[in-house]
RNA sequence: GGCGCGGUAGCCAAGUGGUAAGGCCGGGCUCUGCAAAAGCCCCAUGCGUCGGUUCAAUUCCGACCCGCGCCUCCA
């Protein structure tokens, strides 16, 4: 049963599966702007991709996804020149954050990941191809814009009728849009190629048109077109994206390689809120994921937060949320213990992924799997799942095999991995020694004794507990 | 104003034309010297409001109220 999901452009319920004589599924992202850390809302979007190229290829897909590195705009030349660095030297130090989160997040590496900088003449070629076909024309400054009155339908995915906003002239802030600043020929027109200006430094390349530097609209075309071709199958990013973004590289593409049928489905993901308000870095709820570890909270962890809400409802993101999901990953691996104890396997052996693939079996998973195929449903995936943990048949070991390899496969598509629990802080020496003389007490049933002790590793922040032949120490 | 999303228990969150998954919290019990952990059980006659269609609506239709997003470079 193939992949059903919504589709922005469409609005409509669409399976997904591979062209016709195609072997692979294409998906290309938008990825991160890398001018700083990327925050917990970017990496919602990007771990619900990861999330979908996952289940795209449990379900036998094989998938060709790129997300590409915004390297060069606005921002990153900002950041560099306050930082006083080359922008390769700023762009690369923070891909490589980026690259270090998403790793941590367990997100599985694109198999292609351009870089912007490094696709300037791609971006000029297509520029090119557009002002020869009179989609593109060069202002005074030797600036190039994209004329969006030249694009026959032009806010499809984003519905919106431009023939009658043609001239709208200001912005829901009531700000006029400045369509003077570089020299446009409409207000909707926007950049594909940007003059060099005193402020860029020297981040400027040369072209037909003079020195200057893409816009942000075409970087994204000129990869996907390089790596993905004219057409493919899916095209992912946050929902703030849809328009102008988005509609813009429709347009770019479809009007520069004049086919029609940019990518075949559109997938949008709602944005994050943070305890209940929208994130913004005035309101100080801007996290990373550095900032949550520092909590204490971990990227798995943190991993289910972002994945627990349905991809097209936004998502309150609170602490508490963490909590949740820390118990329910508990509960998972408990109910994932107990089967591989029926099944006689280890947790080495369900953590390593070759078991999984040659198991085809879904046993009591299969209609959590139906859930999650219908448009990325994974609230309700994991809540199927949690059903089946808490039921009490007793299993065979066969059953609890034909369970693990469904299961399995579910958690591959989520992209949880249990049983990462890193040993916590070890404990200073006074607390050590503190917990022995307990121990002792314990054992000597010196009870008043050892509930005093109790109470003063308490105080210092340590709870003791006990097992059958010993005890945890636990901040 | 245009386009779009949503309002389901204390919190988070699925879902369905036939009477509400799941997680967390909470309560009870079991097991533990105590504590914790764990296990078991309980926890919405109710799904924003008001109408309509229907044998039957939270689910369809209409109106309204409320919250949120985008509307030129924010995932």
């Amino acid at each position: 049963m193939p992949i059903v999901l919504h589709d922005t452009l469409s609005r409509e319920m669409r399976p997904l599966s591979l062209k016709a004589g195609k072997s692979t599924f294409g998906m290309y992202c938008c990825g991160p702007t890398v001018y700083g850390p990327a925050h917990i809302g970017n990496f919602r979007t990007f771990t619900l991709q990861d999330v979908l190229r996952r289940t795209l290829e449990v379900d036998g897909l094989k998938v060709k996804h790129v997300r590409n590195i915004t390297d060069v705009d606005d921002k990153t030349i900002r950041g560099a020149q306050a930082a006083g660095q080359t922008l390769t030297d700023f762009t690369k130090k923070w891909t490589e954050k980026f690259h270090a989160d998403c790793k941590a997040l367990g997100l599985l590496t694109p198999q292609v990941e351009p870089s912007a900088v490094a696709h300037i003449p791609q971006q000029i070629a297509m520029i090119q191809a557009l002002v020869e076909r009179g989609h593109a024309y060069v202002s005074k400054d030797g600036s190039v814009y994209f004329k969006v009155h030249s694009c026959k339908g032009y806010g499809k995915l984003s519905h919106i009728d431009f023939s009658k906003q043609e001239t709208q002239a200001t912005n829901s802030a009531g700000e006029a849009n400045d369509a003077d600043e570089y020299e446009r020929e409409s207000a909707s027109d926007f950049a594909l190629w940007k003059s060099r200006k005193p402020e860029d430094g020297n981040n400027f390349w040369p072209s037909p048109w003079g020195e200057g530097r893409p816009g942000w609209h075409i970087e994204c075309s000129a990869m996907s077109l390089a790596h993905l071709g004219a057409t493919f199958d899916l095209h992912g990013g946050g929902i703030d994206l849809c328009f102008p973004h988005h509609e813009n590289e429709i347009a770019q593409t479809e009007c520069a390689t004049g086919i029609n049928g940019f990518a075949a489905h559109w997938f949008h993901s709602a944005h994050l809120l943070v305890e209940g308000e929208k994130m913004s870095k005035s309101k100080g709820n801007l996290f990373t994921l550095d900032e949550l570890v520092a909590k204490g909270f971990s990227p798995m962890e943190v991993r289910y937060a972002l994945i627990a809400g349905h991809y097209r409802t936004s998502l309150n993101f609170t602490m508490k949320g963490l909590e949740d999901a820390r118990s329910a990953l508990g509960k998972i691996e408990r109910g994932v213990e107990k089967l591989l104890q029926v099944a006689g396997f280890t947790k080495a052996e369900f953590s390593v992924p070759t078991v999984m693939e040659t198991q085809t079996a879904w046993g009591r998973f299969a209609h959590a799997w139906e859930v999650l195929q219908h448009d990325l449903n994974i609230p309700g995936c994991l809540g199927q799942v949690f059903t089946m943990l808490a039921d009490k048949s007793e299993l065979t070991e066969a059953q609890a095999r034909h369970d693990l390899s469904g299961l399995g496969k579910i958690l591959y598509a989520l992209g949880l991995v249990l049983f990462t629990e890193v040993a916590g802080p070890s404990a200073p020496a006074n607390v050590v020694a503190l917990a022995a003389q307990r121990w002792s007490a314990k054992q000597a049933k010196d009870f008043a004794a050892a509930d005093r002790l109790r109470k003063e590793l308490t105080e210092l922040g340590w709870t003791m507990l006990d097992h059958k032949d010993g005890y945890d120490l636990k901040k």
